[in-house]
DNA sequence: AATGAATGAGAATTCATTCAT
DNA sequence: TATGAATGAATTCTCATTCAT
């Protein structure tokens, strides 16, 4: 044990890290699939060893961005358990998300691809299954103390558009003008 | 036998259907990028080399495949050059659009997929960004016939709703209300 | 299907026969463990992509090998179903068994070396338990109509000798007097 | 503190054997080739450059291991200088021979592996036929003393009979009578 | 039209080992 | 003494594709 416990954390951290970002990169871009554990050390100035000494597989590269992204997500903007008003904490959260979608749209495209495909694991197979259902339940919770008598049908209708524009805002980018469609969203529900 | 190159003719369209049936199913099932020409091949009952006589490559096939449905679905389903009332041509390209769907799912799976990726080829490209965009266009004039000052803005709301509702009943299936949710949308424009 | 099916053919099992020999070759000296796909395909001259073209595995390589010699070894060598006398069988069958031994010894290494490890497989490991297993049954066959009241007892007796013969043949090679050996195990049970 | 260096020694000592138990074991479970450095450093909680702090190299264990095995056997269990009378130095030899594999039944296993395949340096080819030798040479002596005309033949057929048993033994386990056999053997030389 | 043979490039992962601290 | 970081070379095996017949 040398004197350099603490640098080695320090290096071991900041490689982590570095793998983490290029990797949540180029899965973003080319998709998890295509995007080879060659490519992703040598974006991170790597051998293909010493990628597999911080990482034990390419999945598990892929699940720790999944569970990171969606914790920091979760603290920041979810939905909060208490709140006065639930138009105002419908509000609060739709806002919070495109303003975390702009914030970190590769997670969200990554997220977008996984959801489309049978996953390789069970493991994966419940954390998606985790991330994309929480939302929906939280929205329902407020629909339902918004007064709505079918809150499920709600968040059927209002999360189609959402997660619409959301999608289109992924695949095209800064020209799609996602708050204008999410305000428009927000008042059919009388929420200014 | 004069007639035998009409012979030849009809086993070579019949062999390239199987393959482009074949394909379509693999593609949507398992995505485009993890269906190797080996699998096509197999569930063909064809070697690679044959494959590879009817299809100069993977692309080919999809390319094929996309651009197939999208000419049939245009020919079917899309906005007519000719019609009464644009109220009812919405309604009914919007329903004829989920009827397309509902028909024929895996070629939706299968443009979904490549909407999200970057595409391998420039052809891949501008096919995916016209079959994207044609709809939309479309939709669009119907709404100027309706007599909005922001065409374009309508366009993007109502494609939001509809996009995301199309693609949770991809992703869900059957279980999913997209004829409520589709419904709702044009009733949101006096459409009943 | 051009005029050359039988053609194909012919190549096809002529490389095919290459790849086991020279797997034959190359496991017997370095060990199936340590011989990489890549040495045998280097040995025959074929790229690594030809080798699985012809063969799934490394491991069917090995299977096929084993099921091979062993059938041949059966067909040749193996305790008949008529005999007159079981002492005369017993010599005809082990003066053939070491026979094939000097015959075939690579096959033998192998077989050896497979005995002693776990194996990877539940396949191979039932292929080994049945290639090892089926000589002592009929040897123990022979000394039951020799009249031996223990005939399993006498196996292990006779069966230590004789493999303890074998083996030291197949590590030391030609100089080994495997023959002296035999034939004196033989002389004990009065056979000449 | 002037005693740290004598625990240090300790420790480094300690730390050695446990290395060579834990390589043992290992080596004799799934096979000298099929045992990483990894797993051996994580059997004996160490890192694996700590492993390397300790041997140069894998095949310096192995190394070790077969010299430290030989070494306490021959002085455990070997033809003594002096005897009486060869025919009960003869079983005394044998029966600790036996006793010796009972004991340690996973060093028998890896040196039997080794005798199979071609070694890796010359270094362990020397050291397998030294260990695998010496032995023999050993009986032939006796053999000698016990008035054989052709004491070597005599070796040859009394060693093909106990190491086909041990053998057995090793691959069967303690179900293969291997003290019958003994017994068997050395009456046949009329030793009891 | 069909196909078996063949391949180079590349996939994910593991290996024994070295080095700086 | 001990160890985390790092790596080049190797592993088994798959891929999309070409070619001769």
């Amino acid at each position: 044990m040398p004197r350099s416990k603490e640098q080695f954390e320090k290096i071991r951290i900041r490689t982590r890290n570095k793998i983490l970002a290029k990797s949540l990169d180029l899965f973003a871009t080319k998709g998890y699939d295509s995007t080879s554990a060659s490519a992703i050390a040598g974006a991170c100035g790597l051998s293909k060893s010493s990628l597999y000494h911080h990482f034990e597989s390419k999945e598990r590269i892929l699940i720790t961005i999944l569970e990171n992204s969606y914790y920091d997500w979760k603290e920041k903007y979810g939905v909060a358990d208490q709140f006065d008003e639930p138009r105002q904490e419908l509000k609060r959260s739709v806002l919070a998300s495109v303003q975390s979608i702009k914030e970190n749209p590769k997670f969200y495209k990554i997220l977008s691809e996984l959801q489309e495909k049978l996953p390789d694991t069970e493991e994966m197979q419940k954390l998606i299954a985790k991330i994309s259902s929480e939302k929906m339940a939280d929205y329902a919770s407020l629909f339902k103390k918004m007064g709505f008598k079918d809150p499920l049908d709600e968040v059927y209708f209002f999360g189609a558009t959402l997660s619409g524009a959301i999608r289109a805002y992924l695949i095209i980018g800064e020209n799609y003008p996602i708050d204008e469609i999410v305000n428009r969203l927000l008042k059919n529900y009388e929420i200014f």
